[in-house]
DNA sequence: TTCCCGGAGA
DNA sequence: TCTCCAGGAA
């Protein structure tokens, strides 16, 4: 829930706040490793509850791109009319402003994208933070990140990777849209876990036997399906995989596919990066960043993503694209994927990457740190 | 966390 | 021959 929250109001005008509650023994970590005298002490003489029942909360603003971490000081909670439990809490120096936390399910707690309740604007809003927080310690993007991708961009023109030619968004690309659409879908779902030229060759083989449309999926044998794809990686569940999404995006969509990141993550085979690859090549709506194992694994060698509140690499692709949302210009959200995918497959590879031939070593954190490839040539 | 599949490379 | 890759599902 918090995270649909989170992406449906990340850019938008409306006032949207990201808390999430740290220990105060990780407050007091982070306070002294920036030195720095948190609002309260500025302001001691606010009339909040105290005590140990009050959380502690870290409060960024995104569309400023600030983040600064204060103590909650005043807090109740109060059932709405709905029946929902929220909890207000009230931050110092804001003290017109509470902020409004879904209760309801104490379950999801690690972070919580919250709606103000208050009636301020956003500008309003901006004023008053900038009032009472400096601005010295906004949530920077990290240094030299654009350096870095420069870098990788001129090392990514001078070869080729498998990611340049092959991608899903070649598929049916001369194919009127809705049929597009569904070819882009299709090959998604076959790609995922598959070296994209195989599964080039499998899309191509559904196209050459018509079978790149909902309608043809669904009334095809699943065995012939199956045979046409074959050797994309677990065939045998994507065939059964095709004929279920063919059947659902018939039934539910006419034969178009799924408009929304939410319904496309209904569909069998479609998973978190799938369905965000497929919302910007299909429907060309950028909803968040698809990261795959590559995006992940190098935004956590170069620290450009953490768990939230520590400095811990991030443990899963779906918290490294919402680490790297925080800070990543939008502009970026789309090549960064075949960027740094085709920087993964050549240089930056999982086992002995190729520090020695990357132009970038000197500003990445964890260049060196693994075994080197004995070869410096980067494989094709 | 483990399994799925087939191919690539150590 | 063995290990690794790759994203989703259970």
């Amino acid at each position: 829930m918090s995270v649909s929250l989170l992406r449906n109001t990340a850019f938008l005008p409306s006032i949207s706040l990201g808390i999430q509650t740290i220990s105060s023994a990780k407050m007091r970590r982070t306070r002294s490793s920036l030195n720095q005298e948190t609002p309260s002490q500025k302001n001691p003489g606010c009339d909040g509850t105290g005590g140990s029942s009050v959380p502690e909360l870290r409060v960024f603003i995104r569309r400023k791109r600030v983040k600064k971490t204060v103590e909650v000081i005043a807090k109740e909670v109060k059932e709405e009319s709905s029946g929902k439990k929220v909890m207000l809490v009230r931050l110092p120096d804001i003290e017109d402003f509470s902020y409004s936390k879904d209760i309801t399910h104490p379950q999801s707690t690690p972070s919580k994208t919250v709606r103000l309740t208050g009636e301020k604007t956003l500008p309003q809003l901006m004023q008053t933070e900038i009032k009472g927080f400096s601005l010295s310690d906004p949530l920077q993007p990290p240094s030299n990140w654009e350096k870095v991708l420069e870098g990788i961009r001129k090392m990514r023109s001078a070869e080729d990777a498998p990611v340049d030619s092959m991608g899903c968004e070649k598929a049916g690309s001369s194919l009127p849209a809705k049929e597009r659409r569904f070819a882009v879908l299709v090959s998604s779902l076959l790609s995922s876990q598959t070296k994209d030229q195989v599964n080039h060759g499998a899309v191509q083989r559904l196209l050459q036997n018509g079978l790149l449309a909902a309608d043809a999926i669904d009334s095809a044998n699943e065995e012939t399906i199956k045979s046409l794809i074959y050797p994309v990686g677990f065939y045998t569940r994507k065939a059964s995989n095709l004929k279920k999404v063919a059947k659902i995006c018939l039934s539910k969509y006419n034969g178009d596919i799924p408009s929304s990141l939410e319904e496309l993550l209904l569909l069998p085979g479609i998973g978190p990066k799938m369905a965000h690859l497929v919302m910007n090549v299909a429907w060309e709506n950028v909803q968040g960043i698809c990261v795959d194992t590559h995006v992940h694994r190098i935004s956590n060698r170069l620290e450009w993503v953490s768990r939230p509140g520590t400095k811990q690499k991030t443990r899963t692709p779906e918290e490294t694209r919402e680490s790297l949302q925080l800070w990543l210009p939008k502009e970026e959200w789309v090549p960064i994927n075949p960027l740094l995918v085709g920087f993964g497959q050549t240089i930056c590879t999982p086992l002995r990457p190729r520090c020695a031939i990357c132009t970038v070593s000197d500003l990445c954190p964890s260049a060196f740190k693994e075994a080197a490839s004995p070869s410096s040539t980067p494989k094709k």
